[in-house]
DNA sequence: GTCTATAAAGGGATAGAC
DNA sequence: GTCTATCCCTTTATAGAC
């Protein structure tokens, strides 16, 4: 019983992550929800007490998705570089694979709603940089790793980022929309920063 | 009497900006400008013709303001590390100071429509980007001068986006929202790659 | 050029039948 | 658990007085 009551609501999750992610919170109505899914309003109220309730739930299902990434992205029996390396095309793979997690933390980030944040500090980032920052201090131990791990980040996400506005940009070409092309790009752009 | 009409528009303008760039379009309703400006929205309709048309003249306004800085950030009487070292310098003063005009750059860039994000790039970035290429292929002739112009751009970019969480991620510092930080951290991280 | 008043549509949310 | 029907508020936009 409650395990089929969790399947729809799951179920509404997964239809929903798509919307918020492309037109943002206040750009979606309970009713192009409702549609989309295929119930009704009412429906709806019957699985989420209100609008932001439905949202932060959508926003819990789509950062657990990828918890096991984060955790498991550092395999600590090789040397720093080859970790970092392969590290970076994962990370090139994730973001470029799904577009709600990228898109939905974007939308969060520029919205600044301190509780939300906090709670993706704490149940997405947290681990994952902790274990980014040590990794920094293996491969550049001068360095602040902080702020070398949110350049790495923010290397490879801004890339994706920008994907919607490339095409228009001069020099752009087709493979620079490769997730490969962009992880290779990136790793030899630092690669010499840490020798 | 145009040039009153104007400045009544520039001034609207000017005060709606912000609220665009924290709220979005979505999240900015007419009354809200109306308030902010201390007119009503009979009058906001007065001088545009619709919400859209508003939006639009103030992403042109906020966008025209930094044109010079596009243009001018190239002195080419320099050697290319000089001349890059000081775009970094620059680059980040710009983002940290205009917070309106990342974040509306960023909200354009999630909402992903067509016409404006060709409207920005040609009257944003075609040139500034086109002068980028030029400078990335002096410093770095091998490599693919799109991607690297990109990177840096990003490079910069995302640590003035990801502001607003810093404080709540592991390894941070204060200093770490300080412009000139920023700049050496980038200049310094990419200085062997060009070398 | 600014106001008041209001239309017309869309938004979140609830009640109650089935 | 889903539906219909509805409430009430906000939204965009317009008409017309001053």
């Amino acid at each position: 019983m409650g395990a089929i009551k969790q399947k729809t609501k799951t179920e509404i999750l997964t239809k929903t992550i798509p919307l918020f992610a492309q037109r943002g919170y206040d750009g979606v109505s309970m009713r192009d929800i409702a549609k989309t899914v295929g119930i009704t309003v009412g429906s709806l109220y019957h699985h989420f007490p209100d609008k932001q309730a439905l949202y932060v739930e959508a926003l819990g299902q789509t950062f657990a998705k990828h918890t096991d990434f984060m955790r498991d992205a550092f395999v600590e029996n090789d040397n720093p570089k080859n970790r970092i390396r392969i590290l970076i095309h994962s990370l090139c793979v994730l973001v470029n694979e799904d577009n709600n997690l990228s898109q939905l933390m974007q939308r969060e980030i520029l919205d600044g709603d301190k509780k939300r944040l906090q709670f993706i500090a704490d149940n997405v980032f947290s681990g994952f940089l902790r274990n980014m920052n040590e990794l920094c201090l293996l491969l550049a131990p001068e360095r602040d790793p902080h702020l070398l791990t949110i350049s790495i980040i923010g290397l490879i996400v801004y890339h994706f980022q920008i994907t919607p506005m490339r095409s228009l940009l001069p020099g752009h070409q087709c493979s620079h929309n490769d997730s490969e092309v962009i992880a290779n790009h990136v790793f030899s752009l630092l690669e010499n920063s840490w020798e």
